[in-house]
DNA sequence: TCGCCCCGTGAGAGCGCTCTCTTGACAACG
DNA sequence: CGTTGTCAAGAGAGCGCTCTCACGGGGCGA
């Protein structure tokens, strides 16, 4: 490996193996009509010069950067107590090496930031835009496809026409409601997220869902409305139990307000699971060392990013542009906290 | 703001405004030495036709790529139960938005992915590197400084030589142990983080450095080596309550273990914190939310992400290669699991 | 034998920008 | 009035690459 003052070009090489620059090309980009000598002759000229392609050039005349943007806002990034933002960039991260695309990540945090962040990408700096939107409205996803810039959203976007990988919030929570009722539990609680995250409201969905299916009414009383947050839980588990003391399940939609509501169960002298069973959500490392550990619905967070990432990359290549949706099976992973 | 169909060029620009190209290329980089009146007819030009630079024609011209790697080895990325992670991202991606240069974001996980990282870093297709390494050796700075890449790395490095930013490990922990003798303990344990990072047996130094300025000797009875996690904590506050159940204080250090060692403490039957006072490290949000409140070690983990991220910038612009050290001061905040 | 096609290769344009060098205008000075 | 200096602006080269088109030669059918 030579270690060269300014790296080693194309003339370079096409000089040391005695070809044009076009075929040195040929061979970098993997051309099939290349005689096989030629071709190794020009891998060898590479070889002894460390020849790296230059990718601004290369830039210049493909009209591609070989980068995508990926958007991460911050209320999506500080929201978890769990790994969720390390988890779905390196699923994003693993996609994205296997074709040599870098990823290029923007955090907006003020609303100043996002208009920079949405000026950056519609000028065309990257060939597509992966955006983790789990909160609320955001109108960069339909400014960006108005300009033709290949994007998928990881989370129901707010709007129809655009690609989006999604778990499946509302068949996770059934799922898990369905297992409460058929252990025999009755008085099935939920403490759900907040309504204007579709991750809030897929879940309250599917728990009503769940007891629909069963024939069994939705009692509102049973229903309380949280943040996400530790403390959140802990206090609407407290409401519950002022409303409804004879409860004996409760469905959580997430981990760490499960969490919160197992240390408000047991000040409240609720064992759990004998008198109340308790079901997560997001198989967080906090559920399995929870005590007891906490039975939830896991999601598959890196397989998100990795679709999300694919997806992108056939739009980028394949200059389609026809929305597509992707849903991901949630699966239930029954700890202590639900088994009697 | 016009929405062509391929973007407007520096010559479109300069033919709208009727001046040159090099002219156009002026006021857009900010030479002062234009004519007020052409300047601001550039600058409607600009404005007309939405003109952005193409980064890769700069690129190409200035050898300047206008981005930075950000190097997050995988066991770091984990590691954490705390969003360390998206802060110390948040904390470089200010700086770098600040400068108007994008984050490129590598998280290697395999050895294999290591060295593919590597010769994309080495190949020049960034200006600088910014390394994230909270675990044992890693050639991979060395390796870049060789090849004149500069690097500026988040942590203590393995070896010297290379400029770094890390927070106050040491001081933090010592703080900690000062505090809980002060308040009068005396059989305050640790339980430290693992010794081959940095922040394990910096944190470690810290706890004897305390003990040894107030003369008392260390008794090797009172530390455990734990891994960072939650369970990890738990377990190693049960072996020092058999070790040494007359303890009446221990400094963990991370939250994570904290709440850990907190939960092993009150299933022990001790009160926290009237029989043992307990104190963590990081100031995660778990220590705020467990019971009861930790008193922990806070470390400014977005500063140590924007002084990463400046001093790298500083080492892009003026191109001098002195290896500079800062250390970022630490702060004890006091909760109730240290008060009596 | 001739014409045609195909295959491997080369020549050369040109992507959008920066930057050096040059030019022209004008003021100041001897 | 000529010379010099200064400042704004333009001309043009060239960064490293891809890609189209052209070209030569060999195989093959007519």
């Amino acid at each position: 490996m030579v270690r060269a003052e300014t790296p080693a070009t194309l003339e370079e090489v096409a000089r040391a193996a005695n070809v044009s620059r076009a075929t040195v090309s040929r061979v970098v980009n993997g051309d099939r009509r290349v005689r096989e000598d030629t071709r190794s002759a020009v891998e060898a000229a590479v070889r002894d010069l460390g020849y790296v392609p230059n990718r601004a050039a290369r830039s210049l005349v493909t009209r591609r950067s070989g980068s995508v943007g990926v958007v991460i806002p911050e209320p999506t990034a500080q929201l978890f107590g769990d790994p969720f933002f390390p988890r779905v960039l390196r699923g994003i991260g693993d996609a994205l090496a296997a074709e040599e695309m870098q990823l290029v990540l923007l955090m907006p945090q003020v609303r100043a930031d996002e208009l920079r962040v949405g000026r950056y990408l519609a000028a065309g700096h990257v060939d597509g835009v992966l955006l983790v939107s789990l909160h609320g409205p955001d109108p960069l996803p339909d400014e960006l496809r108005a300009r033709g810039i290949p994007v998928v959203v990881g989370g129901r976007p707010p709007s129809a026409g655009i690609t989006y990988v999604d778990v499946d919030n509302r068949r996770g929570a059934a799922m898990a409601v369905e297992h409460l009722l058929a252990d025999g539990r009755r008085q099935v609680a939920t403490i759900a997220g907040p309504q204007d995250m579709p991750a809030g409201s897929d879940r309250l969905a599917g728990y009503h869902e769940a007891l629909g299916s069963a024939g069994l009414p939705i009692n509102e009383q049973l229903v309380e409305i949280a943040d996400f947050s530790l403390e959140g839980g802990r206090s609407a588990m407290e409401r519950l139990l002022a409303r409804a003391p004879r409860l004996d399940a409760v469905f959580v939609a997430s981990d760490l307000m499960g969490v919160g509501a197992l240390s408000a169960l047991q000040a409240g002298g609720r064992s759990v699971p004998d008198d109340v069973a308790v079901i997560g959500f997001d198989d967080s490392p906090l559920a399995a060392q929870a005590q007891p550990p906490l039975s939830s619905v896991r999601q598959p967070i890196e397989e998100m990013g990795r679709e999300m990432a694919q997806l992108l990359i056939q739009m980028v290549t394949s200059r389609e542009r026809v929305a597509r949706r992707v849903i991901l099976a949630t699966e239930l992973v029954i700890r202590a906290s639900s088994r009697r």
